[in-house]
DNA sequence: GATAGTACTTACCCTAAAGTATGTACCATG
DNA sequence: CATGGTACATACTTTAGGGTAAGTACTATC
């Protein structure tokens, strides 16, 4: 149960950015990991301690947290096999497939732009 | 002269992230405002008072700072008539242009997933 | 000499995102 | 009955991005 916030500057500006559709989008796939986990859910459907030793670097709350976010925009599907321990797989949404052309598109921006 | 920073977690992962060219890319157009200020250029060059009044809630400092580093990152062109009162005009740069197909398609692709 | 108009600049504050550290549940196995 | 393996959860701290408010430079015009 969050309280409600009183609408600061900062919150009305949110709102006021999130008429660009862009601006949208990129609240989707923003965020220091989801690309780089995103990423790795479009060479198929990976189980949660693959995505941790396969992206050096995050934390599991950091892990959980972006994960259960992307779940909630119905970009990734979470499947948990009802097994001990616990087996849960990650996957593209059908949603979440229709992002990889742009994904595709920025990673060839950014790869022609950088030095290496 | 900013003090160099011992290298807390944060800022290896700050590299560590930038290895993905999709990261890169998005640390170029993200920034609250910066797809606003993209798109209202993709209209072609225009003043700085008239960015601002274009985009309501951004605040000069703001609008400022994400043009500086638009303009360092090479997306844009900062043009300064030398006359008085100051006439300063901002376009995209070759560079910049290229991100318009991307642009286009993350704001395709958040106008069919919204509400409105 | 006060005001207006454009394009900034700078010092300070606040919050949301990211990171740290530790704990939980479940059962199998030794 | 302690340990290991998987997939989380949560309280707390730090940092960086964004916002506030006020000031600057230049000249023309009243």
């Amino acid at each position: 149960m969050t309280a409600i916030k009183e609408s600061s500057t900062n919150q009305q500006n949110k709102q006021i950015v999130q008429a660009c559709p862009v601006t949208y989008t990129l609240e989707r796939i923003g965020g220091r990991w989801k690309p780089l986990i995103l990423y790795q859910l479009m060479a198929g459907a990976t189980r949660y301690g693959q995505l941790r030793k396969a992206i050096p670097g995050i934390t599991e709350k950091m892990l959980i947290q972006h994960l259960r976010e992307l779940e909630v925009d119905n970009l990734i599907v979470r499947d948990v096999k009802p097994v001990v321990p616990p087996h849960v797989e990650y996957s593209l949404s059908e949603n979440g497939i229709t992002l990889t052309p742009i994904l595709q598109a920025m990673a060839e921006w950014g790869l022609a732009r950088r030095g290496i």
